[in-house]
DNA sequence: TATATTAGTTAGTGGTGACTAACTCATGTA
DNA sequence: TACATGAGTTAGTCACCACTAACTAATATA
């Protein structure tokens, strides 16, 4: 499997318990596991770093619960990937590279960038 | 320093050979280290693998010579880098930025997706 | 109750790409 | 000639993020 870098995979984590969330879904180390496609001890061990990151906490049952810090980490890159993923729809790229390419560059543009990018073609 | 993944750190090899060669400078392994401020070693390493991929040979005078698949990649990345730098400077994005974003998303944007958005936003 | 399933952890491994230290080897120079 | 400099390599290390195997512990079920 591809490794990611620290940031892309923290921020995959965070998006995806958000993600979880909105859907009204469980959201425990499996359910992130499942949807990330990764292993069991691959989530244990990077749900251990972003209690350490205080990005998130863990409550009696397992559910992951995301941290203001950890919630904002992972709005910022929902709404990047969502923003993304249509604007490149909306450019004639099909629906499945658009949300491979939106994966992919959410971790890589930054907010001011983004920010500046949403106003430019808002307008 | 920040490890990058295989395709980005690739890239940025391939990268900094055109450039150098653009630029009419040397292009040994020493030049490309000073480009990239990598250390001696992990330029031997990276060429070995560059070698091995068959993106590059070296001359008996050390010249890292891109081979036809080599400056393809390099002559794209280099392409979705000026024209991305460009286009943040457009939005408002200050230069430093521009260029560091620039370098970010390079590697993140593939082919099809670069195409479209430079279509859509030359017309 | 005995067994199966599920969630999570621990221990150990692999791959990648950086690094430093220390070496070779060619070339330049006092 | 002896030494210094510069380019490149080799050996060994570290960090990071994945993985499998095997374990514990709790819950569900025949």
């Amino acid at each position: 499997m591809r490794n990611m870098n620290k940031k892309e995979s923290r921020e995959d984590y965070l998006e995806a318990i958000l993600q979880l969330e909105l859907e009204g879904k469980s959201h425990k180390s499996i359910d992130v596991a499942n949807k990330l496609g990764f292993s069991k001890p691959s989530v244990s061990i990077a749900v251990k770093k972003l209690k350490q990151e205080g990005l998130i906490s863990v409550k009696d049952d397992g559910e992951l619960v995301l941290s203001d810090i950890g919630r904002r980490i992972a709005e910022n890159t929902l709404e990047k990937h969502e923003y993304l993923k249509a604007l490149f729809i909306k450019i004639g790229v099909d629906e499945e590279s658009a949300e491979d390419q939106a994966c992919e560059i959410e971790h890589a543009i930054n907010e001011e960038t983004f920010q500046k990018l949403k106003e430019f073609l808002d307008k």
